[in-house]
DNA sequence: ACCTATGTTGATAC
DNA sequence: GGTATCAACATAGG
């Protein structure tokens, strides 16, 4: 499930249900989704130790510690913030935090591409998606021959958008997700924000990733407003959809 | 049986 | 350096 708003969701649970509660042990056994930590460096940081804050910028969100490192937390394609709920029969729980009061946090993610570690390097993020603004927005997405679809993706360039996100917002705005980001007129890059935020503002409110075009493009279907056949192509290693009649 | 999948990272090649 | 492609992770579903 997760962009970000699955990953703002988990940052906002966190912050109500998940600060202020001492921490007994750490299960930091999975080297895959805490690498590159060796088993126990992270409970070793952590135990003893409460969370005081849930941040988040694009995708990832992380947890600051009384004294300790911050704890870094990614969901990847299948993961998703459990508190205070049995462990998952299946061992899906691939990290988890038991806190002192018997309760747990867990990061639940059947194909282990989510990362927790400590001390997240944040440097290969650009601006949060739903903060940017305009002037930025269009000196970072509006450059270079990459097709706008690849660009939007890039979380260096913008973070917090994925596939589905950028699918439904080069269609709001009616851009082409093949076309070179760099010839973008400023209206069009304008456009393209603001069909990103609002993207983002209907999807945290309804509490996932959502939109008329996503579902379209579920079903493989027609464009919502003109009924045309949707086309489909790999741009940017990812599945895209888009109207051939609209989006230019 | 085969293909695809809301993500990231590192390797490789042009 | 910019761009493009691929493999890896492991499971579910069409």
């Amino acid at each position: 499930m997760p962009e970000l708003p699955e990953a703002e969701r988990a940052r906002a649970a966190i912050a109500a249900r998940g600060l202020g509660r001492r921490i007994a042990s750490v299960d930091d056994r999975d080297t895959y989704v805490c690498r590159p930590h060796a088993p126990g460096e992270i409970d070793a940081a952590l135990r003893g130790r409460m969370f005081t804050e849930a941040l988040r910028r694009g995708k990832a969100f992380w947890l600051e510690t009384d004294g300790g490192p911050p704890l870094g937390l990614h969901l990847g394609m299948t993961g998703e913030i459990v508190i205070d709920e049995e462990p998952s029969e299946r061992g899906f729980d691939r990290f988890a935090i038991t806190f002192e009061d018997g309760g747990r946090l867990a990061l639940r993610d059947p194909r282990r591409l989510g990362r927790a570690r400590l001390d997240p390097n944040l440097d290969h993020l650009g601006p949060d998606a739903a903060e940017i603004g305009r002037d930025e927005f269009r000196e970072r997405v509006g450059r270079g021959a990459i097709a706008l679809k690849a660009r939007l993706m890039d979380q260096k360039t913008l973070a917090g958008a994925g596939n589905l996100i950028v699918d439904e917002a080069l269609w709001r705005a009616r851009l082409h997700p093949r076309r070179p980001a760099g010839e973008l007129s400023t209206d069009e890059l304008d456009r393209l924000r603001r069909a990103i935020r609002a993207v983002i503002r209907d999807s945290l409110r309804h509490g996932g990733t959502t939109g008329p075009f996503i579902a379209a493009r579920d079903r493989n279907g027609a464009c919502p407003r003109c009924g045309a056949p949707l086309e489909s192509a790999r741009i940017g290693g990812r599945t895209t959809y888009w109207c051939p009649a609209e989006q230019r």
